[in-house]
DNA sequence: GCGACAG
DNA sequence: ATCTTGTCGC
């Protein structure tokens, strides 16, 4: 009998990424779980040198509450998969999923650095990270893959909807006031409010949520440090 | 065919 | 994403 959500294979051609990613499409619960409640936030991210194939990962999970970080982890996992516009996920991923098994404080909900349904075929790294762990996840980038925004105010909070062929994939929100933009959507059990909501909540100071900030200087620290995880793993100010 | 193109 | 110093501005 096959799990409803069993894990794939990550050695495959982009042609086979492509396949895959309309079949993860159709497991996509684009609805958080009722009266969810959200006490932990985490940020996932992983960071990368020029002249190495390994890609360093890491997670912060904070207090929702306090956006202090309460836990974290990293991981330093070979990339077999180059970049490729649409196909994020499949470089980033094993990277992150590595990470996940360290981290022993699960979040209600995870923010990924890149798109959600904001997407060519709408399955970006947030809705693929959402479905392999099986968490309510957000796509917060810093800038568009597909899609056009509409105007904005330039006042905190603004938020005006990404259109793509014709239907609303994401939001841009303005965490900051006469700063660019922030583009949101939903991952995997999650909506565009509730989204908007929780990223605009993450970031109440500087553009990017607290939670990519914090889960950025970890990786960037893990790789600097040569993927000597130490302290990294245990409560250190960010 | 041409241009665009998360990190 | 990464390679990199200083510099303009609140």
């Amino acid at each position: 009998m096959e799990s409803p959500r069993a894990p794939h294979d990550w050695n495959v051609t982009p042609t086979e990424a492509v396949a895959l990613q309309k079949r993860l499409r159709e497991q996509l619960i684009l609805e958080p779980p009722p009266g969810l409640r959200v006490t932990r936030l985490a940020g996932a991210d992983i960071s990368t040198e020029k002249g190495n194939d390994t890609g360093y990962g890491g997670m912060v999970v904070l207090d929702a509450a306090t956006l202090e970080p309460v836990a974290r982890a990293v991981a330093a996992v070979p990339l077999t998969f180059p970049y490729v516009p649409g196909l994020l996920s499949f470089r980033e991923l094993p990277v992150l999923a590595a990470v996940w098994k360290r981290l022993t404080v699960r979040p209600d909900v995870l923010i990924f650095d890149g798109q959600g349904t904001a997407h060519p075929r709408r399955v970006g790294i947030a809705c693929h990270g959402g479905l392999l762990f099986d968490i309510p996840s957000i796509g917060c980038a810093k800038s568009l893959l597909v899609g056009t925004p509409g105007k904005l105010a330039e006042r905190r909070g603004a938020t005006s909807p990404i259109t793509h062929k014709g239907e609303v994939v994401g939001m841009a929100v303005r965490t900051r006031a006469g700063v660019s933009p922030v583009y949101v959507s939903p991952g995997h059990r999650m909506d565009l409010d509730t989204a908007v909501e929780w990223v605009l909540k993450a970031s109440p100071r500087y553009r990017e949520p607290e939670t990519t900030r914090h889960a950025h200087r970890l990786v960037n620290a893990f790789r600097r440090s040569g993927g000597e995880a130490a302290e990294l793993e245990e409560g250190r100010p960010g």
